[in-house]
DNA sequence: AGCACGCCGACT
DNA sequence: GTCGGCGTGCTC
């Protein structure tokens, strides 16, 4: 079935009717913009313009026009008439459901950011609220081929062929479903043939087919799909599905996806890196019939727009995105599957920093929609939540098809030592060659991109560092630079030392993957040996190239960092080394220990899964450390009772609750000073702790000296009233910003 | 976020 | 003498 035909045959999903309200003509009303502004402004409705809450609009603001939100009737404000302008007009878009703005309004209060700066994020896209426009289709004409005058090539008959299906095609389709270039439409459209039409230019996505049958579900993916399919269509719910990786989690929530889809409900589906999940496309796509539509960063503005208004029009089912996701405007919403809902890049970190897991919860309450968290290693904020009956926990513990948990050793490094200017231990080096002669794939973790993390000068010692930040400069090979890890300063490598003058006097410092590069190849001189980081996988199509490269054997070894430890599954890679596992654990950051357990399960979930068993090895400094004996014993459930103990012990999230205040600028002294005056004012009282001010641990990044403090208060407290009336009392001089971060993931 | 208004350096 | 640098402040 064409995706047209499929397309008109199901109803688009709509917002409920009992939640639409009109506004009166030539009412006041408060229309929401989406800049940092304090609140919604007043505005006219024109008494000849039919509107209602939520609809997108255009009004004056200063000398220009710009495009809002009516956000509700204005009832007691004190603009003066004078100042009040007319709506100048109405855009051609469904309005913005009631639980997305309610959603704008919680998460810019919980967050204490301007709503204005909330309900940009929702109106990304601009050109999505423009006219919708048309673009040229082509269909078979009424006409016979020989009653035309151009030959009837083998080109043209197959392009006839696939146009007669009564449906109009862009050309671009036509082309690649009859294998010929574009000319051909060309001609056969000029010649007659080919009948031209506009249609709307919009997406179209195949509707999912809930009623495709399912795989087979082993015993506790059953019991597990049944509860999340009985709370699919049961109002507000969260769900924290926690199996271990393999044991088929994907499988039970897809089931209640297929039980929202057949209900004729949109789904949400968040995925940490999207954009490297072409595995989890094609296991959608094989289960449902159909590709989900799509949501992340590398979509162009065409695809934006024209999914963002799918999503709007109900005509887009279900969408799978990063965590911009969660602000587009669903009429419909029925589900929200918050995957691997322990990373940390759910984190926002810039902008308004929200976390899109929590967010998820928010957004699934407000709408009265179940909510599905998964993840092989869960947060101890999940964990928590379900242990204290907030959450339903669901548990899947066995790997299916029976496929085992691999092997985890530790290979304690100050015993078993790497050879000078090495970094892999004389066991790993064995297990290397061993996997390699036995046709196996092998991946060699680290977190570390470029060749070294420092450079320092033999003859003075002078280390190069960043001029805008207190960071290191990293050596990159493959591009022959110095970079910066976090403000993306680039420059080339000095001939010269910038402090003695001494001539190609440099050493590199520590490894980095494209020095581990060296050693392996140096082990391994047959082997074919891939780096896989942000900076080789370029976009998901690069992505997708890896993958199929790995499945088709083309690959023996991959070096790579966090971007291979997640979610890909290749059945031929059985030994997984981790160069450095203790290189989270350092920094004193108050969740290193869970992340140094959560990624390293997850890289040791890349190990042996059908049939063949994996070998996990872990080379560290420190093998009696909790972490690391709880991932040889396979104990997680013992160190994360622990951790949570700790974490209570100290008031510590998921007890008590943070958040961060970091003031910055580019006057060192005056960053000190309101710093200072913002410590003064601090709040005292039961169960609050203000900690600071203190250098931030980047205490210069780009270019902007930062100081932080760290508000710690019990569970009781809420935070929000205590940072409002904290921050009311201090002014902020202008050059001076102050970012309040609720819930701080990241302690840079 | 724009865009104006407003006060101090190198040019047609 | 002006053009223009971007610091501060406002937009219903």
């Amino acid at each position: 079935m064409p995706p047209s035909a499929a397309n008109s045959a199901t109803p688009p999903a709509s917002q409920p009717a009992g939640d639409r309200v009109m506004v009166e003509p030539g009412a006041r009303v408060k229309v929401l913009i989406p800049l940092p502004l304090d609140g919604a402004y007043d505005y006219r409705l024109p008494i000849d313009m039919v509107a209602e809450i939520g609809s997108f609009v255009v009004v004056p603001l200063g000398n220009r026009l710009v495009a809002g939100v009516i956000w509700g009737e204005s009832t007691d404000s004190d603009v003066p008439e004078d100042k009040l302008r007319e709506i100048s007009g109405l855009l051609e878009v469904p309005p913005l459901p009631k639980a997305n703005r309610a959603f704008v309004e919680w998460l810019a209060a919980y967050y204490l950011s301007p709503p204005g700066n909330v309900l940009r994020m929702a109106m990304s896209v601009a050109s999505a609220l423009e006219p919708p426009t048309t673009r040229p289709a082509y269909r078979r004409a009424d006409i016979a081929l020989d009653a035309l005058e151009i030959r009837p090539t083998a080109a043209r008959k197959r392009v006839l062929e696939v146009a007669s299906d009564g449906f109009a095609h862009p050309a671009s389709e036509l082309a690649s479903m009859a294998g010929v270039s574009s000319s051909v439409i060309k001609g056969l459209a000029e010649a007659g043939a080919l009948e031209v039409m506009q249609v709307p230019d919009q997406a179209r996505w195949t509707p999912p087919d809930p009623n495709l049958p399912g795989p087979e579900l082993s015993g506790d993916q059953k019991i597990a799909a049944d509860q999340v399919v009985a709370a699919a269509n049961e109002g507000f719910s969260v769900t924290l599905l926690d199996g271990v990786t393999g044991s088929g989690k994907t499988e039970v929530y897809f089931e209640a996806i297929a039980a929202t889809l057949a209900a004729g409900k949109q789904v949400l589906v968040l995925l940490p890196e999207i954009a490297l999940s072409s595995q989890w496309l094609a296991r959608f796509e094989q289960r449902f019939g159909a590709a989900p539509a799509e949501w992340h960063s590398d979509l162009t503005q065409g695809q934006r727009r024209r999914t963002w208004r799918g999503i709007a029009e109900g005509r887009a089912r279900i969408v799978v995105g990063a965590r911009s996701a969660l602000h587009l405007p669903y009429p419909n919403l029925g589900l929200i599957v918050v995957d691997e809902e322990h990373e940390t890049a759910f984190k926002q970190e810039d902008g308004v920093a929200y976390h899109a897991r929590d967010m998820a919860v928010l957004r699934a309450r407000l709408a009265e929609i179940p909510v599905i968290l998964v993840s092989a290693t869960p947060s101890l904020e999940s964990l928590l939540n379900a242990k204290e009956g907030r959450y339903q926990l669901l548990h899947l513990p066995n790997r299916h098809a029976g496929a085992t948990m691999p092997t985890v050793e530790l290979i304690d490094i100050t015993k078993d030592k790497p050879g000078r200017q090495q970094w892999l231990t004389p066991t790993l080096r064995k297990a290397l060659e061993d996997n390699l002669a036995a046709g196996e794939q092998s991946l060699l973790f680290l977190n570390r991109r470029g060749y070294a993390p420092l450079t320092l000068c033999r003859t003075c010692g002078h280390r190069l560092a960043c001029p805008n930040c207190s960071a290191w400069l990293v050596e990159h090979r493959f591009t022959r630079s110095l970079q910066c890890h976090h403000c993306g300063f680039t420059t080339g490598v000095p001939k010269h030392c910038p402090s003695c003058d001494d001539t190609d006097s440099f050493a590199a410092c520590g490894p980095g993957v494209e020095r581990m590069l060296e050693e392996a190849t140096l082990l391994l001189p047959d082997a074919r040996i891939e780096v896989v980081t942000s900076d080789t996988i370029r976009g998901p199509l690069q992505a997708a190239a890896f993958v199929e490269r790995m499945e088709n054997g083309e690959i023996d070894v991959v070096i790579g960092t966090q971007i291979v430890a997640k979610g890909y599954h290749f059945p031929r890679l059985t030994l997984v080394g981790v160069v450095d596992a203790d290189l989270g654990l350092n920094g004193g950051d108050l969740r290193a220990g869970e992340r140094t357990y959560q990624l390293m399960y997850q890289v040791a979930g890349r190990a042996g899964r059908e049939g063949l068993p994996g070998r996990v090895m872990l080379q560290t400094a420190s093998p009696t450390v909790p972490v690391m004996q709880a991932l040889a014993r396979h104990d997680r459930d013992g160190f994360l009772e622990a951790e949570l103990k700790m974490r209570e012990e100290f008031d510590f999230p998921p007890y008590g609750r943070l958040a961060a205040l970091i003031v910055s600028g580019q006057d060192e002294g005056l960053v000190d000073r309101v710093a200072q005056a913002i410590g003064r004012a601090a709040p005292h009282g039961k169960g609050l702790t203000v900690l600071g001010p203190a250098p931030a641990p980047l205490a210069l990044l780009r270019g902007r000296y930062r100081r932080r403090l760290l508000l710690k208060t019990s569970r009781e407290v809420s935070v929000q009233k205590v940072l409002a009336d904290w921050l009311g009392k201090v002014q902020i001089p202008n050059p001076i910003r102050l970012q309040v971060d609720v819930d701080p993931y990241s302690f840079l």
